[in-house]
DNA sequence: CTATATGCAAACAATTTGCAGTGTT
DNA sequence: AACACTGCAAATTGTTTGCATATAG
């Protein structure tokens, strides 16, 4: 459970951490905003701040139990680390962000960079994309 | 020359849209952020203000002169368009910024997207990367 | 009881905008 | 001369920080 999750991190156990935790587990979208976090918990009563939602995301990031990802557009967003690495899609019509792997991507990205003398750290792989159209629907 | 460039694109031919046209054909550095074309233009004696440099890069962007990148760190960086696509790869150690070019991981791209039923109109892909060290030098 | 966390307001950083004056065509 | 463009300062947006109070262990 999420207690045991902020104890391993060495974070105590408090409300808005929780909350926080629990909204990114549960939440039916998986990338949410420091705002949209925020605002989620004002509907549901929770009484936080907005700083403390950033704080605790970025210790989160730290700890290794969240991502932080900066799409097009402003704000970061923040999905929950589980475990499965995975890049993204994002439809630009709806918003609609959807993850996938390819390890063929993945190698050649490796591949690529030990041909110029290095060692991929990190990477970030951002697609946008929009709903193909049937050919007679413009 | 730089001139027939802004008549193309419908802009007025204004010394700051020379000047940091200039700048951008003719620095080393092949990306860089507002702040730093603002910084280098005023070092050069020309009478620049930052929000016309924002402005200038920004109306540069919807040309398609310049292509606008957010790596990691606060501020967004700035390149020629010079019509040849290509990704980056940032080296976290010295900053510096390294071009390429992978047919194949752009192939996987659009595969990828159309099995999602979506079609690619636009990507973002950057490495980040630090050298190779050798063993015996840790 | 002590150290950490929190909420709020103020501070920041990057970028944008309003406006009166300036420069291009 | 008309209108687009500029510089400056003020406004915005997203995020961070200082501080007095509240809370977990």
């Amino acid at each position: 459970m999420e207690t045991s999750d902020l104890r391993n991190a060495g974070l105590k156990v408090t409300l808005p951490r929780l909350k926080i935790l629990e909204l990114l587990e549960t939440s039916e979208r998986r990338h949410m905003s420091a705002e949209e976090i925020y605002r989620r918990l004002i509907e549901l009563n929770e009484d936080v701040g907005l700083a403390t939602v950033y704080r605790v995301l970025t210790q989160f990031e730290a700890a290794g139990l969240v991502r932080r990802h900066h799409f097009e557009g402003g704000s970061a967003v923040f999905e929950l680390e589980r475990g499965h690495h995975h890049d993204h899609m994002v439809d630009v019509e709806s918003g609609k962000v959807i993850e996938f792997v390819s390890e063929e991507i993945e190698q050649l990205q490796r591949q690529i960079a030990d041909k110029h003398g290095y060692v991929v750290t990190d990477h970030s792989l951002v697609l946008y994309v929009k709903p193909k159209r049937n050919n007679h629907n413009p």
